[in-house]
RNA sequence: GCAGAUGUGGCGGAACUGGCAGACGCACAGGACUUAAAAUCCUGCGGUUGAAUAAACCGUGCCGGUUCGAUUCCGGCCAUCUGCACCA
């Protein structure tokens, strides 16, 4: 059977966007419920398949809520500053933000056509000024309150596009648009001090719902260890830190390693004899990207620093310093004690080097490998060569020694986070301008409130710098400006903020999103409350959400936003991959349109499919094949049309199944099982079809628990019966009696292996059903003796034998 | 190298708290209906042996363990995918 679905499918979307029936208003009596999707980059290639799954999923969980009677706050948004834009404005000569309007259409489009229930009066885009505005507001405060500053880090170049590159951009050491070595250059980029949240990011995680996955990311993301960080002299003068997490092994230390790109080795210098040497390391390591030096295979390159001994604080040992590019200069102090005995990484290097290795720890042989701290912690070893602390365990010797060095004051019991301060600078165009103005008199000085938003550019025409400053270096009437201060001549900040920046609290704005006095007003972020369930893709869960905890975290902290976590459950989804298992690219030529599908099957068909495909937190790939399967549900569906009868109850012996499947479908979509929610309304469909006759009521329900994937067929099936729209209506209730079967199907085992079925009724004794089970098994049980018996009620028999 | 995830029929995937492995769908095969096709309906469909809708054995990446009973729990491997900052 075929319907019209591009005519049933056009009449709801209108009808739904004529009645305004998603617009959710805030203060509202009932209860409120936040439901976010990760708002999209609007690419010129349109709405992803991929997409849809999320959308799709997010969809149905709303229009089930709002039947069940909540003020569902399901928005949609656009994060649209970024470098394809610029980049394809650059090639065409016109402005991003005309780019940007056009694929913004589009994709509004596709979603409309998609029949999502978006609350279209809340939504705006990350580029529109009434929004940044808010986001350089924000910014300033950070800087207020001493959260911004200004740094110099080092930054993957390329020095023949002139640009700055991620660490993807620069993979292998190649910049990739070009293929020229990437180097690493010093640039004076700003800051956001997050390092600060460290321990409030990861005590956060208690007041939320986060998927477990999602928790271990953000835990392993900030990385805290516990540690000691010990000054260590050198010989002549000077001094140095070196943080450690394995303090009982420093008896072992026969040499020190230090970063190639640390502030110690620019200290060091004059007193280095081999300068020429360690200049060219020096060198070799500015030209490898972050990622060569993290790759273990690499070898242990290094040189020894000639004429610069250091001494062990414990035995006053002296011993070699080293320079070597697995020690990262922004990482702990930029300096590690090496145990070559006891850190595979040491010994590696102590291998290459000819260095002296001592073993302080016993109970393994160390001439092959290190005996690493996995392997000797909570094992009862002992400790070894270590002067008063020899025969002492691992565990009681990590605490004598940190106290003894802590009492000489040259040893601090310290946590050490992974994570870094926020690199908050991009030397790009398309991005919110940072509100901060260089004055050679006052230095920098932050705008004025009143003076936000500080406007991109309208020129269509700019180009990247010689230096790698931004493109709106160039344009020197924006650049140049008066101080905020003093009023005299002063220069723009020409750096923007990442693509972060406005992803890190764009759900707050969906709050209140006109709201033109404030980011958004307490009294609406206290109606929301907090975001219920945030659906996001798995590449997100541990930046973009550890950057919105802290954005969201500093506002509460200056007393901005209600709650320190605003978001409680973050679940993350599998991508949608081509039909050969590949991921969907133009290149491999495997991408689905999803236009392409509504066309020919309908949003329907396709929003069930999607659905259906599989597990929603995994991938999985495309198949048109199993498209079509769903197509032919719809199709059964319409088709059951035919047996209904008149009646305004549910047929007596559907009763069951339908309780059931109320149930089933209800768990599901709340708990991200739409495959199997799917599943049982399709099984609830065979029943109906084994019928000869159905009545209104039943169909009616199985319309009601099927609209929330297929909302168009359903209100279109839903109306020819006479009733009211299904997206108006509650959602049905189940009893819970009626989902218990009264009889049931025990399977009887011998040594743990099915040999019968039989039927019993529920909560049959078990005397009863031993000797049921007893007489249907007898044949195996002949010759045999019973040694168990195992009855688990209503469950299982099990009989074992000899 | 580190971290996380995954591994079940020809395919996508089900399986609650350790209790009948393979729900549901796809593909395929046979049949009904039709002049024919499409659509629809019925039947079969993990593997081996077997004439069998008899019966038996094997089977959830691999090896081992715990248990009356393991896809599920534990130990050790292997493979694939994702992210990354050699995190001391």
């Amino acid at each position: 059977m075929d319907y019209n679905h591009n005519e049933i499918e056009k009449k709801w979307q209108n009808y739904w966007d004529e009645n305004e029936t998603f617009k959710s208003n805030t203060g509202d009596k009932k209860d409120p419920y936040y439901i976010l999707v990760e708002f999209p980059y609007p690419s010129g290639s349109g709405l992803h398949v991929g997409h849809v799954r999320s959308y799709t999923a997010q969809d149905a969980l709303a229009r089930m809520k709002r039947m069940q009677g909540y003020n569902v706050l399901y928005p949609m948004g656009w994060d649209a500053f970024g470098a394809p834009a610029e980049q394809y404005a650059i090639k065409n000569h016109i402005h991003p933000k005309d780019a940007v309007k056009e694929n913004i259409k589009t994709f509004k489009g596709q979603m409309k056509n998609l029949g999502f229930s978006f609350d279209w009066s809340r939504e705006f885009s990350t580029t529109d000024p009434d929004y940044y505005k808010w986001t350089q507001w924000q910014f300033l405060q950070f800087y207020k309150h001493n959260m911004a500053y200004k740094d110099t880090i080092p930054v993957n170049w390329c020095p023949t596009c002139k640009s700055v590159l991620s660490n993807e951009d620069a993979a292998g050491g190649v910049c990739e648009r070009c293929g020229t070595t990437v180097v690493q250059k010093e640039k004076s980029q700003w800051m956001l001090r997050m390092s600060d949240y460290a321990e409030d990011l990861l005590t956060g995680l208690d007041d939320t719902n986060f998927a477990d996955r999602v928790k271990l990311g953000q835990i392993n993301w900030i990385g805290k260890s516990t540690g000691v960080e010990l000054d260590v002299n050198i010989v002549d003068g000077g001094k140095f830190s070196i943080f450690t997490t394995c303090i009982e092994t420093v008896y072992g230390i026969t040499f020190f390693v230090i970063a190639p790109d640390g502030k110690l080795i620019k200290e060091l210098m004059p007193r280095i004899k081999n300068k020429e040497e360690v200049n060219k390391y020096i060198e070799e390591t500015a030209k490898k990207s972050n990622m060569d030096r993290t790759e273990l295979n690499k070898g242990k390159t290094g040189c020894k620093l000639e004429g610069v001994m250091a001494i062990n604080p414990i035995n006053g040992k002296e011993v070699p310093i080293f320079l070597g590019d697995f020690v990262l200069g922004d990482y702990g102090t930029g300096c590690v004690m090496a145990v070559p005995s006891h850190d595979q990484r040491d010994y590696e290097y102590a291998q290459e080097h000819n260095l002296e290795m001592l073993q302080v720890i016993d109970g393994r042989d160390t001439n092959t490998c290190a005996f690493e701290k996995q392997d000797y912690l909570n094992k009862g070893c002992k400790l070894i060569n270590s002067e008063e602390f020899t025969g002492m365990t691992v565990e009681n010797a990590k605490e004598a020694i940190t106290t003894k060095l802590e009492n000489e004051g040259i040893a601090r019991r310290v946590n050490n986070y992974k994570m870094r301060d926020w690199v908050f600078s991009r030397q790009r165009f398309w991005g919110e301008p940072i509100p901060m103005v260089y004055c050679e008199k006052c230095g920098w000085q932050p705008l004025k409130e009143e003076d936000l938003p500080l406007l991109l550019p309208d020129v269509a025409e700019y180009e990247p710098t010689e230096n790698g400053e931004s493109p709106l270096a160039n344009i020197e009437n924006w650049v140049n400006t008066t101080c905020p201060h003093c009023g005299g001549k002063a220069k723009r900040e020409t750096d923007t903020m990442p693509n972060w920046a406005g992803s890190s609290w764009y759900f707050l704005r969906f709050m209140d999103p006109h709201n033109d006095k404030e980011f958004a007003s307490m009294d609406a972020m206290k109606y929301w409350n907090r975001v219920d369930w945030y659906n996001g893709g798995m590449e997100h869960t541990a930046r973009h959400l550890l950057y919105a905890r802290f954005w969201v975290q500093f506002l509460y902290n200056i007393g901005l936003v209600p709650k320190k976590e605003m978001i409680w459950t973050r679940v993350s989804h599998g991508m949608v991959l081509g039909s050969n298992n590949e991921k969907m690219s133009k290149s491999k030529g495997n991408v689905i349109n999803p236009d392409d599908i509504i066309d020919e099957y309908g949003a329907d068909t396709l929003r069930l499919y999607e659905m259906f495909m599989g597990d929603y937190t995994g991938d999985a790939p495309w198949s048109t094949d199993s498209l079509k399967g769903c197509k032919r549900f719809i199709d059964k569906v319409i088709r059951l049309k035919d047996k209904i009868i008149d009646g305004n109850n549910y047929s007596k012996d559907l009763e069951s199944i339908i309780n059931k499947t109320i149930k089933k479908v209800q768990n599901d979509l709340t708990t991200m099982a739409y495959n199997t929610a799917v599943s049982a309304l399709m099984i609830l469909a065979n029943n109906y079809d084994d019928k000869d006759n159905i009545t209104k009521e039943d169909y009616h329900l199985l319309l009601t628990l099927l609209n929330p994937i297929a909302p168009h067929i359903t209100e279109e099936l839903n109306e020819e019966l006479g009733y009211s729209p299904i997206c108006t209506s509650t959602w049905p209730i189940y009893d819970e009696s009626k989902t218990i079967d009264s009889t049931l199907k025990i399977p009887v085992q011998i040594n743990g292996k099915v040999k019968a079925v039989i039927d019993i009724s529920l909560n049959t004794d078990e005397q009863t059903i031993k000797e049921l089970a007893k007489k249907e098994v007898s044949n195996f049980l002949k010759d045999k003796t019973i040694i168990k018996e195992i009855y688990v009620k209503n469950k299982i028999y099990n009989i074992v034998v000899k």
